[in-house]
DNA sequence: CCCTGATTCGC
DNA sequence: GCGAATCAGG
């Protein structure tokens, strides 16, 4: 592949923007994220740090609604919003047999904090048809004790932090500082860690079963 | 380990 | 000009 004016502004946009080499390359395909440095330097647009020009412009990223917001409570998905939207395939859909409940009212609980989150139903931003909203004290003691274990072994990582493989269960309440997401290995291909995947994800049977 | 960008240098 | 290899860091 080579750098024709479409890429070369692809590339411009997107490094404007905050996306990192590896996700422009992505985007690109057919290069490295080398590939995508190298250009960067050559077209002479890499970030004016450490030498010349004006005081201390600010730059990481040119728009707040291109990166994740630090602060930004999770709703129905904690994923990061970038790096969702950048992915071309994403399908996500809940699977037939399976029902997702949304992690953060849950997560809530579990965590012993029952505070309430008025923001919670408030707006769902985009995407997926809305899941149940489960009436939430539906989960397996078994489950629920792994959680907990684990939950204790949690890196505690910010939503900057969150990557591909790390699980996105959120943890706390994010109108408060003490907010954290788990962190854990996540399951590949899923979203969770092994024991929030087991509390996110259950059999419809099982929901149904579940007499109360 | 996962990830970042920066630099070098043979092509 | 290009980008893999490498470096330096989080």
């Amino acid at each position: 592949m080579s750098w024709t004016d479409e890429r070369v502004e692809t590339l411009k946009k997107m490094w404007t923007e905050g996306q990192s080499a590896s996700q422009i390359a992505k985007e690109l395909g057919g290069v490295t994220r080398n590939a995508v440095i190298g250009k960067v330097h050559r077209l002479g647009l890499s970030n004016r740090v450490g030498g010349k020009e004006e005081s201390e412009a600010e730059t990481p990223v040119a728009s707040p609604a291109a990166a994740a917001p630090p602060s930004a409570p999770p709703r129905a998905e904690p994923a990061p919003a970038a790096t969702v939207a950048a992915e071309p395939a994403a399908p996500r859909m809940p699977d037939p047999g399976r029902v997702e409940r949304p992690a953060p009212s849950v997560a809530a609980q579990v965590a012993g904090n029952v505070t309430t989150l008025p923001l919670r139903k408030a707006i769902v931003p985009a995407g997926q048809p809305l899941p149940p909203q489960p009436s939430a004290n539906e989960i397996s003691p078994e489950a629920l004790a792994s959680v907990r274990e684990v939950e204790k072994r949690a890196k505690r990582l910010t939503l900057m932090e969150l990557t591909e493989r790390t699980c996105k269960w959120p943890i706390g309440d994010p109108a408060t500082e003490d907010f954290w997401f788990c962190g854990l290995p996540s399951t590949a291909g899923k979203p969770y860690c092994e024991a929030h995947v087991g509390v996110a994800f259950q059999p419809m049977s099982a929901r149904r079963d579940r007499r109360r």
